[in-house]
DNA sequence: ATATATTTTCAATATATTTTGAAAGTTCAA
DNA sequence: TTGAACTTTCAAAATATATTGAAAATATAT
């Protein structure tokens, strides 16, 4: 397969991926053009190769830089400001990993703890599926808080290391 | 806090929270209520309790019944039919994420595997960071889908207990 | 300072997704 | 069978989300 074809693939298909899992197609492929490209690139240069308008490259390339995904780059000597990706999947991951869970996992947990307080006899039927119901999330989601936190604290070589006892 | 108000704002988190996961609100809000419902519910009952129409309620439960996340329940001696979600969180969990992977992260594995193979020199440039970007990202993908398959056969203890000591 | 290159903003527009509701389809008891 | 109860479908309408592009803001060179 040709490069141009491969990186033409690679964009759409990450765009729907990233549908998928509540990120925009946009983003999602400026995203992937990024990492491909061996060098950083202009705001021009990603509205040529995704055929898409100068504010809308400039506010999903913004929106990268928060979610610290992507990187300004000064080059000397240059008006223009370049961008470029991080290229380490693990730092990618764990970066997503990151900001997934201080936006909507943190928020979450926290909300479920005070649902847990419910005027009346807890062992009334339709209290107790309530509490019972939002206290099981709560343990599973604490679970995963932990280990998701444990696992942006970790470098990958220990993660491998770890999955590989696991299925040794 | 009354029940009503907790349900309510369980219910209408839920449905935020799915939609940042790529879930519409509806189908987190229909599977939220389910959830916290002692009893199951008629199409009807969804209807009044969440102010969605007919139509809406019946494709949302289909997709439902689909992920695995909820069962329809005929009482003897009634015409309609009833509604109920499963209530065990880790069972939840691990049916999303079998589906998940299935519907998503399973293609697109099979996808980054073609796209290794590129014409050309390895050694050029360009080349060599696509390679290299997506191989990094199939490895990984292959790391956590053996996990993950890992996790959906297991039973919840093997997730408080193993695999949670691994990531000590 | 002024002109020019570049970035940012945001109201208008376009696109995509969700929702409705009524008609068509199905089931089942009598 | 018939018809009442119930479920499903789907085109149209409503809503939500993404995109454009030109004007405003900002930065830089001369």
């Amino acid at each position: 397969m040709k490069l141009a074809e491969a990186k033409q693939q690679f964009i759409s298909s990450w765009g729907a991926f990233g549908t998928d899992w509540g990120i925009n197609r946009t983003m999602a492929q400026i995203h992937a053009l990024l990492m491909i490209s061996a060098d950083p690139l202009t705001q021009d240069d990603v509205m040529e190769q995704l055929g898409i308008s100068r504010g809308n490259v400039n506010m999903n390339i913004r929106d990268l830089i928060n979610w610290g995904l992507v990187d300004r780059v000064i080059l000397p000597g240059e008006r223009k400001e370049y961008f470029t990706a991080e290229k380490d999947t693990w730092k990618i991951a764990t970066q997503i990993i990151k900001e997934r869970k201080k936006r909507e996992l943190d928020p979450m947990l926290k909300l479920l703890a005070q649902l847990e307080n419910i005027d009346g006899d807890k062992k009334d039927k339709h209290i107790k599926q309530f509490v019972d119901t939002v206290s099981g999330i709560r343990k599973f989601g604490k679970q995963a808080d932990q280990l998701l936190d444990k696992m942006v604290k970790a470098d990958e070589s220990w993660f491998l290391g770890g999955l590989l006892r696991l299925f040794k």
